[in-house]
RNA sequence: GCGGCUGUGGUGAAAUCGGUAAACACGCCAGGUUCAGGGCCUGGUGAGCGCAAGCUCUUGGAGGUUCAAGUCCUCUCAGCCGCACCA
């Protein structure tokens, strides 16, 4: 027999020529002219921060077979990949060395595409985005623009996050365990007028539509549910001395009557203006005291409660009762109306600060026919039970009590059923460079002014001068800030700040559809095509940030009928990471592995199938040198058995697989991996083509001939690894005389009749205890199988002499005898 | 505290509908190899008892439902992750 290829398993050798050939077919480009159905499978784009590792690849390795597979199950498949490359790291690296973020981008985007490409991940690299690229940001801005039109972006002052370090405000969400979520120093609270987008506004569909995401992981759902915080309850107003109104939030109106005194935030606007002349003093030290704790104290584990009395009275509009009104740092002026009443009988907080203060805890919710506890030694929380001390609604059952005392409220016109949510709007502004300038213009007479958008984009200057103390290099840039009003023509001043960079990649997916065209940010009849994402692979760390932004976006899209889904991506999976040596691979921790080093010993699709066969892809899994080895192990089985020398050394082992039986194994192969990779299990694919190689060698060891049959096994074989291990999938695929390319074959189908046993392996138990294995007849019916069971040996002993009261019997699998 | 997830051999893990627990792989043990090797091949490998046939136990723990439970129900323990003074 002719070889033209090596005699032994070669990666270096085969891997180079097949990465050439899928290219040269362009294994990814896809147009919208296709009949077959479309596929969108995408992958979150990385920062190009550096090299990557073995880490991130298990993300790339995913999708890529993913969508190879697809491929071969028939779709149009739109496979697209991009840089995230706006943000801080590659400024800050430009302030440290004095390499210009771009040529740093750029050097990084060049390495991890020389690592995608050895590792055989393959993309529509003809549809690329880059962030911070003109062509990309002119229509983020062009966004920004639409979402000022819209009303969805405003300007506004607000007290907002400040990190020290990196020199900007950050976003709600990117505070993450109190710090920031990129370089982990404490925030401080800053008075700033800042540019905000309103995701406010879709608080409710946000929520509401997170039941339309069947196929996203539940824990992600269940954190931006969390996240967005939606409480029912009612806004009460108490008359406070000299005609002023104290507004509270509460979601137990029922509690009304319990209420012994009212908490005020120390950021509240009544504050100054009710607290009284003694109390004053205090009350100011204890804002002092308290706007100094955000940034040291308020953040450690055992946050004692702390307040002060205003001085000042409030009236109880259902009890008509006095109560004091205190300022304390636990009411959040950011959340509800910033005030509220407490009820320490029922709220484990106001329990806290009414036993710290001496304030009196009168319970009003009580069981029937039981007396009310003199003295509560914690908050009763429970919605189980009915009022008592509450006047006229006394007996009432708390939810019912709820709403009668909501809709008294509404009558006298003190208050109203109202619906609050922790979400906050998203603060979009940085007071860093190496983003996309917010394309505004502050001119001395006409405000606010959007840029024009024939003028867009702003362009971000590249030639800047990075300074140490950190400040933004674009307010020392003249040339930039200094232009016209365009309403006037007056000298005018350009917004220096930047867009967040998750505003860059709230619309990503969007731009892959038509990433070249010209009129808009997107061809909206292209995107209606392709959209939604039909599977979105990243990591958890995104579960609210990215994700959320990017479904506010696709709603604010939605209205404006750019596009016509409302939900950007059908189904998401969040693979789990990667550790090694007992920590999360990463660049800091030293721990990496990286993909030359891989490719170079052991070839790239040997790491392809490690990564996939390491474990279940949703969870972490711990890195093994010698579960690598055990890849490499099976890839050259499947190349001694199929590609390589035939063995000489055929030594009978008296294996007897037969012909029958490996093509039956075959099918169930086929079926078990088809089912697999649908149901995102590639630990287990890749298991069950290890069984079948397994079978393939015992069956030539035990002197199975290399026939048609074998050949057959050896295409599908082929055709079932080309997802995972492509290069060696071509090889083997070409060496079965497999016409075209592997890549582009159809993916095998199994057949029922091959899937079928004549003989059957039956469990016999004895009151459902295992007791003998028999072989019988496929299909046989209950008396037949019971009769043989009875001939057994083992199990007329566990029956000892017993009669057999009745059996339970399911077809082809087990037969139970029960005496009882 | 609230919410979510996970507990199975020495290790990573399988078990798709309530029906053979531990597939596949790592590691380890033994043997073989025209074996330099961390290569390749064969066999063994949950625990206990037993010469063996076989028996008993075993999926964090305790109960329960069932002919039959890793899987369903109740309670409980441990770990991981997220949010965390959100009224």
């Amino acid at each position: 027999m002719a070889r033209t290829v090596a005699p032994v398993y070669d990666p270096q050798l085969i891997e180079p020529k097949w990465r050439a050939a899928w290219k040269q077919a362009g294994l990814f480009r896809v147009s919208e002219e296709s009949t077959k159905p479309k596929f969108y499978n995408l992958v979150m784009f990385p920062y190009p921060s550096g090299p990557l590792h073995m880490g991130h690849f298990r993300n790339y390795v995913i999708g890529d077979a993913l969508a190879r597979y697809k491929v071969m199950r028939g779709f149009n498949v739109l496979n697209p990949f991009g840089w995230d490359a706006f943000g801080l790291p590659a400024e800050n690296a430009a302030i440290k060395s004095g390499i210009p973020p771009r040529v740093s981008i750029e050097g990084n985007i060049a390495i991890s595409k020389h690592e995608l490409d050895i590792m055989g991940v393959l993309y529509a690299w003809d549809r690329e985005v880059t962030t911070c690229n003109d062509d990309y940001y002119r229509w983020t801005q062009w966004l920004f623009l639409k979402f000022v039109e819209w009303g969805l972006a405003y300007k506004h002052k607000a007290a907002v996050n400040w990190c020290p370090k990196d020199n900007t405000v950050l976003a709600n969400e990117q505070i993450v365990n109190g710090v920031c979520w990129r370089c982990g120093t404490k925030p401080t609270k800053k008075e700033l007028e800042q540019w905000f987008f309103k995701i406010t506004a879709y608080a409710q569909r946000l929520l509401d539509d997170l039941s339309k995401l069947d196929r996203w992981p539940e824990r992600v759902k269940v954190m931006q549910a969390n996240w967005i915080g939606r409480s029912e309850g009612a806004e009460l107003d108490f008359a406070v001395e000299g005609d002023r109104q104290l507004k509270v939030f509460t979601t137990r109106p029922d509690t009304v009557f319990g209420a012994t005194f009212m908490v005020i935030a120390p950021e509240h606007e009544l504050v100054s203006r009710i607290v009284t002349a003694e109390q004053r003093a205090g009350v100011d030290a204890y804002i002092e005291r308290t706007k100094a704790e955000t940034e040291i104290e308020r953040l450690s584990t055992e946050h004692e409660k702390t307040g002060v009395f205003t001085g000042a009275y409030a009236l109880n509009p259902f009890s008509n009762e006095r109560v004091p009104i205190w300022v304390a740092d636990y009411v959040l002026a950011t959340y509800g109306t910033g005030a509220i009443m407490g009820v320490p009988a029922h709220d484990a907080r106001d329990f806290e600060f009414a036993t710290k203060y001496r304030l009196p805890i009168r319970p009003v919710i009580g069981t029937p026919g039981e007396p009310v506890a003199r003295t509560l030694t914690a908050a009763v929380e429970s919605h189980d039970g009915v009022l008592t001390n509450s006047g006229p609604y006394d007996g009432l059952a708390v939810n019912q009590a709820i709403d009668q005392i909501t809709a008294e409220a509404e009558r006298r016109g003190i208050g109203k059923r109202t619906i609050t949510f922790r979400l906050r709007d998203w603060l979009i502004s940085r007071q860093r460079y190496w983003g996309v300038p917010i394309p505004v213009i502050y001119c001395p007479d006409h405000g606010i002014v959007p840029v024009p958008q024939d003028q867009l984009p702003v362009r971000l200057p590249e030639q800047v001068e990075f300074r140490s103390d950190g400040q933004n290099p674009l307010l020392h840039t003249p040339a930039f800030v200094n232009t016209t009003c365009p309403q006037c023509g007056k000298p005018a001043r350009r917004e220096t700040d930047t867009m967040d960079t998750f505003v860059d990649s709230s619309w990503y997916f969007l731009r892959y559809t038509s990433p070249h065209y010209e009129q808009g940010p997107f061809d909206k009849a292209i995107a209606d095509f392709w959209m939604p994402v039909d599977q979105y692979i990243g990591g958890i760390e995104h579960a609210i940030l990215h994700l959320l932004y990017s479904r506010f976006f696709m709603k604010a899209l939605f209205d404006a009928k750019m596009v016509s889904v409302d939900e950007p991506f059908a189904a998401l999976f969040s693979q789990g990471m990667i550790q090694r040596n007992g920590a999360v691979m990463a660049k800091s921790k030293g721990n990496g592995i990286a993909p030359d080093d891989m490719v170079a010993r052991y070839g790239a699709d040997t790491a392809r199938v490690y990564e996939l066969f390491i474990g279940p892809p949703e969870f972490d899994a711990e890195w093994n040198d010698r579960g690598v080895d055990g890849v490499a192990r099976f890839l050259n089985r499947v190349w001694r058995l199929t590609v390589g020398e035939e063995d000489d050394a055929t030594a009978t082992t008296g294996a007897g697989v037969t012909r029958e039986a490996l093509t039956r194994k075959l099918h169930e192969t086929i079926e078990k991996v088809t089912h697999d990779v649908d149901a995102f299990r590639f630990n287990t694919a890749v298991s069950a083509l290890m069984e079948l190689t397994n079978l393939m060698q015992d069956y030539i060891q035990g002197g199975g001939a290399r026939d048609e049959a074998w050949e057959r096994v050896c295409g599908d074989l082929a055709r079932l690894l080309a997802p995972f291990a492509p290069h060696l999938a071509e090889e083997l695929w070409a060496r079965t005389g497999g016409a075209s390319l592997c890549a582009f074959s159809p993916w095998p189908e199994a057949a029922a009749d091959q899937l079928q046993r004549s003989v059957v392996t039956v469990v016999v138990q004895v009151d459902g205890r295992l007791r003998d294995r028999i072989e019988l007849p496929a299909g046989i019916g209950e008396a037949e199988a019971r009769a043989r069971a009875l001939q057994s040996a083992n199990v007329a002993r566990a029956l000892d002499g017993r009669p057999v009261t009745r059996a339970v019997f399911v077809v082809d699998r087990l037969i139970n005898l029960v005496t009882r």
